[in-house]
RNA sequence: GUGGGUGUAGCUCAGUUGGUUAGAGCACUAGGUUGUGGCCCUGGGGGCCGUGGGUUCGAGUCCCAUCACCCACCCCA
């Protein structure tokens, strides 16, 4: 026996038929897309390891230790793309999408590449959904990407989720910041942990994400980003709340909410879920006013958000009333001698012609055991062709759900309409 | 990279202080109904008990190693 090669770590096969609830997340995420009005970008799934250095950031953990990176023929360095917003970003310049979008509202779906060792919710390839809205440093664009992420969350019946909600500023007064807190930081530098000490110098901002009791004890009287926005700052962050406010949107403002993303400013926000266990991020984002022009793109102000579709099924699967869906099929062919296949093609193309889903059994088996696969193949209607029905030119038209049974001419093909 | 947990049938899991041919439910399959699904009944096929080594008259069970998976830290969606 060959010893049979199994999937990469990290990576899940979708099998049905959960692939069916995939497929109705998808769907789902396009519908409500289209509600806003935003239109799919479909980028590579590979860029030059350069395009997420430049945007990401270097120095972040994303970029430094858990990009897939590989040496092409070339000689060039790529890289499996670890999110989606550097591409679109990319793509955005590269087509001049300004033109004919000043403000381009753009959404993707698809997998994404991180090497991290895998745990509940978080896998080396895994799913991923957003948006970007170009063009705009309205404090509305943010509103609209926030809610529009919370609708397609509600429509797909994820109801226990928190939206926490942040300003980090723009450079120059993060910059103000920065200081005051590594002011603050260095006398208590000793009490911190290791990895503290390392994100003091690196980006002090994070300490805050730190777990540690004894890290978060130290920050009880931390300077708060807040203080330090400067008037153009405070004045979009007090309107994005007010607007939030006057929708009816819940939400907490969550001074210590940083994001791993060096190309963020101003807005941040995070939707978490309790269904989720430790990684409980079902899609965070934030407004990125500098990011294009950081990818040789005129200045440009942008929102966006990311959302873990993984995740997103998680909770689904643990909201009240979640069934998982059942097995569709329109009609079911069975037949009792192979003779009679080439006539039951034929009429299931028939069905096929007028849109119906059909199924046949090539295996010649037994008639009973050709109803069981119709009824757990979910059949509402089996055209049963036995030899006796075949001599004379008919059929039997089975309602799975009545058990009624008629007889009809094989040359008249039965009605969609139910 | 660091902890902890789990590996027995396709799936979910039993398996007594080490003791004959390793079990159940679901799934699959055949029949009960010689041409008809769901419910019920009866039979059948399926296992290098993760892998390698050790202890023992004897190992699914004890010991060591190794691998895989899961969870947590870290990080993020």
């Amino acid at each position: 026996m060959m010893e049979p090669i199994k999937r990469i770590k990290g990576t899940d096969d979708i099998l049905p038929p959960e692939s069916a609830t995939w497929q109705y997340v998808a769907d789902t995420i396009r519908r409500v897309m289209s509600l806003y009005n935003y239109r799919e970008i479909i980028t590579p799934i590979f860029e030059y390891t350069e395009l997420f250095a430049r945007s990401i950031g270097a120095s972040t953990d994303i970029v430094s230790k858990e990009m897939y990176t590989f040496l092409d023929m070339g000689e060039r360095s790529l890289t499996l793309r670890p999110e989606g917003t550097a591409s679109v970003v990319r793509a955005y310049v590269e087509h001049s999408l300004s033109v004919k979008f000043p403000i381009a509202k753009l959404y993707y779906i698809g997998p994404m590449f991180r090497q991290e060792k895998p745990q509940k919710g978080r896998k080396r390839q895994f799913n991923q959904f957003g948006i970007e809205i170009l063009g705009t440093d309205s404090p509305y664009a943010d509103v609209e990407g926030i809610i529009l992420n919370l609708r397609v969350l509600k429509e797909l019946g994820i109801t226990d989720t928190h939206l926490m909600i942040n300003s980090i500023g723009d450079p120059n007064c993060r910059q103000g910041y920065r200081r005051a807190l590594k002011e603050y930081l260095q006398p208590r530098l000793e009490k911190l942990c290791s990895d503290c000490q390392l994100r003091y110098h690196n980006n002090p901002l994070r300490v805050f994400d730190c777990k540690k009791q004894s890290c978060q004890a130290q920050l009880e009287d931390a300077p708060v980003m807040s203080d330090y926005l400067c008037d153009d700052c405070r004045k979009h962050f007090d309107k994005v709340l007010h607007i939030l406010d006057k929708l009816d949107i819940e939400f907490s403002i969550n001074e210590r909410l940083v994001r791993g993303l060096d190309y963020y400013t101003k807005t941040v926000y995070e939707i978490t879920s309790t269904a989720l266990g430790s990684q409980n991020s079902l899609s965070g984002g934030g407004r990125y006013d500098i990011l294009v022009e950081e990818l040789g793109g005129k200045p440009t102000p942008a929102f966006g958000f990311a959302a873990g579709i993984e995740r997103i099924i998680m909770a689904m699967e643990q909201s009240e009333g979640y069934e998982t869906p059942k097995p569709q099929l329109d009609y079911f062919i069975a037949l009792t001698n192979d003779e009679i296949l080439t006539t039951a093609m034929e009429f299931a193309e028939r069905l096929r012609d007028k849109g119906n889903s059909v199924n046949i059994d090539f295996r010649g088996k037994s008639l009973k055991s050709q109803m069981k696969q119709a009824d757990k193949l979910g059949a509402k209607r089996v055209v049963i062709i036995g030899d006796d029905e075949f001599s004379k030119g008919v059929y039997l038209l089975r309602d799975m759900e009545t058990g009624e049974q008629t007889e009809i001419p094989l040359s008249i093909i039965p009605n969609t309409d139910k």
